[in-house]
DNA sequence: AGCGCGCTGTCACGGGAATGTCACATTACT
DNA sequence: AGTAATGTGACATTCCCGTGACAGCGCGCT
């Protein structure tokens, strides 16, 4: 299992700075953001597997980006754990209301802290039945790690599997070739970013290789990367 | 019905002799144990129906055997009483909780071990619906451990029929070697990950001795593990 | 005890797949 | 046309897996 990534929103960098530290004691993977609009770039951008919100916020309270977070389809289950600096049952309640998974109020114990996080991603982890991605005739199974377009199996590399599994996951955006990297190769992995190119080629080749339609779906964005747009997938 | 099976697990002589003693009357076939190593071996080697744990051992409390059983995919739905000095509530609620099917106290009159015995036989019994697994003409016999390809008997190991329960139960799913050591083997044994590409390619060489077509049911996934996949037995 | 046998786990070797990089062709935009 | 960005084929390297061989072990047999 790969270390998980988590975002801490506050607008303190002395508790961001403590945070970071026990999270990455932890072996989980630390985002910071201080104020909302950063906070909500970094969850489009590098999506975290849990937030830690802050309550009080500079420039809109934490409850917005809740609220928003889980109106939003995208991120509707993306676990939240909010930080309050008292036990104000207000808050506290409004919160839960809107979707938070848990709270916790400061100051805290890490080890707490951590142990509440554990608890919630296995929950969250083991509820995850979805074990696959589909897109018209095209399937990719999870769990036995295929690619099934029209029945057939599709032949590709471990590589051109993950980059197609995380496109079938963020469709309809596009990615620089270091995002790329980042999210597909792995955080702290130095290639060049014209190797992208490279499997982007050998991607599109297997889908071609299942139905010269398909191989459209990657779309490229001259100037900026790459694109999964099923939108475009006109059935003939 | 052929007589029941049942393995004693017991540090005393004189215990077990005790027991041996009630289920031959009763007509049970009574296989002992001293410790937890010799119990496992006889548990591979001649698959009881039943196990009656004490619950103090040397070497080992009862309740490691006991987990490693539940744990183990072949093993999981053996049954267990456990056999307790006295009334300790935690030991029967752990028991219990790990996966044990009844317990009883020392010292227990022989006649209600015997109901409690036909009890949990006669669940089990009328449980499993299907004692054996198949996959096209590849039947797995589990309680005669033998597996059959069209009508013919196929040779191989015990570790070849775990490994080959295992993944009759769960096709379609890619394990990486790790996995695969941890379910098959058992947890906490530690032996090369490549001891499990050994294991793989006996328990291929076993199926293409029976009709080559399947042995193409175990694939090779590259840069993760193996999978089991009926889906592709394709009759051309 | 001595012996042979089946099963297991480990290793080393070889081959083939997957990867990352480059050079060059091709395309898109000004 | 000119330039910058992208597509593409080829290649060396690395990594991963299949395979045969082998030693250790427990067990049954004589």
């Amino acid at each position: 299992m790969s270390a998980k990534k988590v975002l801490v929103v506050d607008d303190e960098a002395s508790i961001r700075e403590m945070l970071r530290l026990a999270l990455e004691i932890s072996d989980f993977e630390c985002l910071e953001a201080a104020d909302i609009h950063e906070a909500y770039r970094l969850i489009t951008d590098e999506s975290p597997d849990m937030v830690l919100l802050d309550w009080m916020l500079p420039g809109g309270s934490g409850i917005e980006l809740l609220r928003r977070l889980k109106k939003e389809e995208a991120t509707q289950t993306l676990p939240v754990i909010m930080l309050t600096a008292k036990t104000h049952e207000d808050n506290v309640v409004q919160g839960l209301e809107v979707g938070a998974d848990d709270y916790i109020t400061k100051p805290f114990a890490p080890k707490e802290l951590i142990a509440r996080m554990k608890a919630i991603l296995r929950r969250s982890s083991s509820e995850e039945g979805g074990s696959e991605l589909r897109v018209g005739e095209l399937v990719l199974e999870i769990d036995s790690r295929r690619v099934m377009l029209s029945q057939k199996a599709l032949e590709m590399g471990p590589t051109e599997f993950k980059l197609l599994h995380f496109f079938m996951a963020h469709p309809e955006r596009a990615y620089s070739r270091a995002q790329l990297l980042d999210r597909v190769w792995g955080a702290n992995v130095y290639v060049e970013e014209r190797t992208v190119d490279v499997h982007i080629r050998r991607l599109r080749k297997a889908l071609q290789a299942g139905d010269p339609i398909y191989a459209d779906l990657i779309q490229t964005v001259r100037g900026t990367g790459y694109r999964f747009s099923p939108r475009d997938l006109a059935v003939a």
